[in-house]
DNA sequence: TTTGTATGTCGCAAACATACGAATTAAATT
DNA sequence: AATTTAATTCGTATGTTTGCGACATACAAA
């Protein structure tokens, strides 16, 4: 019922919402592929992945809606790429909370 | 219809179980109660965050079940703590992911 | 203008996640 | 032994995600 979610510190659930984006193989898989830049059409990215082109372009559009990818037109073809400015924020987020101190001695658990 | 996920690569099929850990910010709050270490015990946890301790505590199991967390009986408490080395391996993987090289021209999007 | 090709949206079904009250377990206290 | 307390499991309601086929759109080419 994931309305309780807002009850939580906004830093918290922007962390949640960018670790959503990669909770599923296939973002992250897409993802990947932008970074290498082994290509952006959309179809291609399709013929990638182990899914459906009607699933792969529900993917995209996740990630486009996040922010965290682009597409634009090109005639028949959309390309996708990266945002890195988006990246960036997330990435840096992301490390800040994985780099939270961790205590060095074991807990009396 | 997440049966589908088992068709990709073991390392992304991994790397989105991390995320997914993530992905609620009760579970990320928890992470860093513990990381602060605060305090340790069931109750106090479920008394810092805006759910049930029944909810609470299935988010407890949550992280128990893929390791992150242990926990141990202590007369009528439960003692929770991070694992280090399970940290330590969840974080290096994510880094290496948020490492990827993005390039640094613009696509042609 | 008709046909083909690449993308994306809609609607549905199955699976999964979130949330909580009630019941249960198990140790501590009286 | 009975009661209290802390934590968890069970059952259930509801919301969200994933996945896909069928349909729609939009440009390109014949």
């Amino acid at each position: 019922m994931q309305a309780k979610t807002v009850d939580f510190a906004t830093d918290l659930q922007e962390l949640a919402q960018f670790a959503k984006l990669f909770s599923h193989p296939a973002r992250i898989a897409i993802v990947k592929l932008l970074a290498e830049k082994k290509n952006c059409i959309s179809g291609d990215i399709a013929n990638e992945l182990p899914l459906s082109r009607t699933t792969v372009c529900q993917h995209l559009q996740e990630l486009k809606n996040s922010g965290l990818i682009k597409g634009e037109i090109s005639g028949l073809n959309v390309n996708y790429c990266l945002d890195n400015k988006k990246w960036k924020d997330i990435k840096s987020k992301f490390e800040a909370f994985l780099n939270i101190s961790v205590p060095h001695f074991e807990c009396n658990c």
